[in-house]
DNA sequence: CGTCGCATTGATATCGCTCAAATCCGGTGG
DNA sequence: CCACCGGATTTGAGCGATATCAATGCGACG
């Protein structure tokens, strides 16, 4: 569990939140419940859910700490997804009306609200394109010159391979024999929760 | 072409906005040239695009009217994608600066902006979980339940059937044949230009 | 009337999914 | 310290769904 300074959490918002703990596991909210908070990760791991009818999970969004969820839900009745803690976690959470009340009244916070929508969009985008590639290899490439940081696209990966398979809309079986083989032929480079571009790859 | 009052147009944009034409083809923008405006489809239609190495593209987003294009990108330096117009289109060109100004001065257009936003958020939301879907019938019958209207789940759609296969993730081969199949086994019906969910469906 | 692009259907190849089994690794309890 | 356990990670084999290539009909439009 990683722990992060509440940097990225609006100043404004500090007197309104208050700070709450999930185990791992634990429901945050369900859909269909009427929204009443927005919250804002410090520590751990959220993970916003929908069930498919065979019962099969579908992760809409994973939140790392720095990472507000719910925010989306601000001006709809109720939530659209489950929310649930993937690790011990703990979360600021901010009454709905008190956000709602601060974007009339703070300049300064209305405007890092819209930026902080206007991200998360971008990179749901950037999820859509990835998932828009029909091959494993297409979207392990894809992920890594978007999201990798530094000349070799170095991306460090948060919790397991299993649930980056999910992430990419693949099987854990798949990603694995992907990796494996992309790394034989130098086209990525692993270490131990790094993945980065290998030398066999040309942009 | 369709037409739209420009009822979802924020009253408040009025003054800043000209309004442009393009024809089909024509290009709004490009990835990577600097941001000076965001756009409002009056009418028409728009496409956000990005292209992969092998030069197949990526719909990011098929605009309609009433919809607003780049509105993610105000607060960054440079469009992230293209703009290309797909049919003959009329759009409301407001200069991003114009945009922010109001932001900080009208404290009802903040408020709609956030909304506006959050849908869009809540939207592509809905798209990622349709693509991770693994088959083409469950993404056919999850777009239907998740867009469409009324008891029967009735879409209507925009464009064709390919573009549709595209929002999809398939290739316009399968979901003409996903289509036929499950017409055939009373899943679905099909009109001109309506898809609605059939007798067969169970919920 | 010719052309172009969408819609449709067929044949085939390929890739990812499924089921299955073995190994590794971290944590837990004796 | 060691045995045990559960989950992640791997690898294998086979199948099925989707991609791909190909051909045709159809309608719009010049």
């Amino acid at each position: 569990m990683k722990s992060t300074s509440p940097g990225n959490f609006p100043a404004a918002l500090q007197a309104r939140a208050t700070r709450v703990s999930y185990e791992a596991g634990a429901t945050i909210f369900r859909r269909g419940s009427p929204t009443h908070s927005v919250f804002f990760v410090e520590a751990g791991a959220v993970r916003l859910v929908r069930y498919g009818r065979a019962g099969e999970e579908v992760v809409l969004h994973h939140a790392s700490p720095g990472e507000f969820i719910a925010e989306a839900s601000l001006d709809s009745a109720r939530y659209h997804c489950d929310a649930m803690a993937h690790e011990p976690s703990q979360l600021l959470q901010v009454p709905s009306a008190a956000l709602k009340e601060l974007l009339d009244t703070d300049r300064d916070f209305a405007r890092q609200w819209v930026g902080i929508l206007a991200r998360q969009l971008r990179s749901v985008r950037g999820r859509v394109e990835r998932l828009s590639l029909k091959s494993a290899r297409d979207r392990v490439t894809h992920l890594l010159v978007s999201e990798g940081r530094g000349p070799k696209c170095e991306l460090v990966l948060e919790s397991t391979l299993k649930d980056l398979a999910r992430n990419l809309g693949l099987t854990h079986e798949v990603l694995y024999r992907t990796l494996a083989a992309m790394e034989r032929e130098g086209l990525i480079e692993r270490g131990r929760g790094v993945l980065s571009l290998g030398p066999g790859h040309m942009i």
